[in-house]
DNA sequence: ATATTTGCAAACCGTTTGCAGCAAG
DNA sequence: CTTGCTGCAAACGGTTTGCAAATAT
C-alpha cells in the first residue's frame, strides 16, 4: 500500500506530498508495467494537479530508493520509454509477448544459478543481470 | 571482411558507396562493441568525408540486414548509446564489467535450453532474447 | 538517365533541469 | 521560518529526417 512507500519516504528524510502519495498509489495498484506517460495519465485521473515533470522526478526518486524497478523492454514500435514496476521481495524475469506487448513474470532458480556459475568462471561476482525472453503465442 | 558486407549489399539491391565500404571495414575490424560516435571517429580517421548521419543510417541498414547486432548495455554513466557488433554465426550473450565497462562474450547452451523450456511452459515460442550479466572482478 | 545516397541542419522524442513560487516540516 | 518540492518551459542527448546536391548503377 501507499503507507509502505510513505514509510520509506520518512526513513530517507523525503517529504510526503500529495503528488507523491498519488503517484505511489498508482504504482502500488498497477499490476502491469506502465511507462511514465501512463503513470501520469493514471495520476492525473486522481488529482489533475500533477505535472509530468513531477512524475519523472518521483519515479527516479523511488527507483533510487529501491522501491521501483526500471525496465527497457524492446518493443515493435521502437519507442524507447522506460517502464516501471514495484520492486518485489522475490526477483523475477520477464517474458514479453512481441505481438500484444503483454508481459509475463517468471522465476527460474536453475538459470539464476547458472548465471552465477558463468560469472564466477570468468572471475567475476554477479551484481546484477537482465534477462528478457521475447515470444509469440502458440495457437 | 568487407567483401562479406559488400556481397550482402548487392544481394539486397543496396549501392556500395565509399562511406559504406569504410563503415563496413571499421565494423568488421572492431573486436569491441563501439557506439555510433566511436564508429564515426574510426571511420573519419580513414576517410574524413563521412558524416555522423551516414553512420547512423548505415548501422541501421546493416542491422536490418542482419549484419549487425544492436545492444543497449546498462552503464554507470547512464548514457544511453546503442552499441554494435557484427552478427556472428554463433549466438552469444554478454558479461559486462560494471567498473571498467569491458564486455565478455559467452555462450551457455544449458541456459538457452532452459529459456526455451520456460517460454514453452507459458505457451509461447521463443523468438528472441536478451541476457546481460553485470559483474565486478574478483581480486 | 534515374534512382539511391549523402551532408547539412533542423526536428524529434523521452527525459532532465533552472527557476520562481509554494507547501511541508 | 526554512528547506525541499512543484509546475512551467526551456534544454538536453541520442537519433532521425527533409531537402537539394552528389553519386552509383
Amino acid at each position: 500500500m501507499s503507507s509502505e512507500i510513505e514509510r520509506m519516504c520518512i526513513e530517507r528524510g523525503m517529504r510526503i506530498t500529495d503528488q507523491r502519495r498519488v503517484i505511489a498509489k498508482v504504482l502500488s495498484q498497477a499490476n502491469d508495467h506502465p511507462d511514465v506517460e501512463e503513470v501520469y495519465r493514471r495520476s492525473t485521473e486522481i488529482d489533475s494537479n500533477i505535472s509530468i515533470a513531477t512524475v519523472y522526478r518521483t519515479v527516479r526518486l523511488f527507483e533510487e530508493a529501491g522501491i521501483l524497478e526500471r525496465h527497457e523492454f524492446r518493443v515493435e514500435s521502437g519507442e524507447n520509454r522506460a517502464r516501471f514496476e514495484l520492486a518485489t521481495e522475490m526477483h523475477h524475469d520477464h517474458l514479453i509477448d512481441v505481438e500484444s506487448g503483454e508481459v509475463i513474470e517468471f522465476h527460474d532458480s536453475e538459470i539464476e544459478e547458472l548465471q552465477h556459475k558463468i560469472t564466477e568462471k570468468y572471475g567475476y561476482k554477479l551484481v546484477d543481470h537482465r534477462m528478457e525472453l521475447y515470444g509469440v503465442k502458440i495457437k
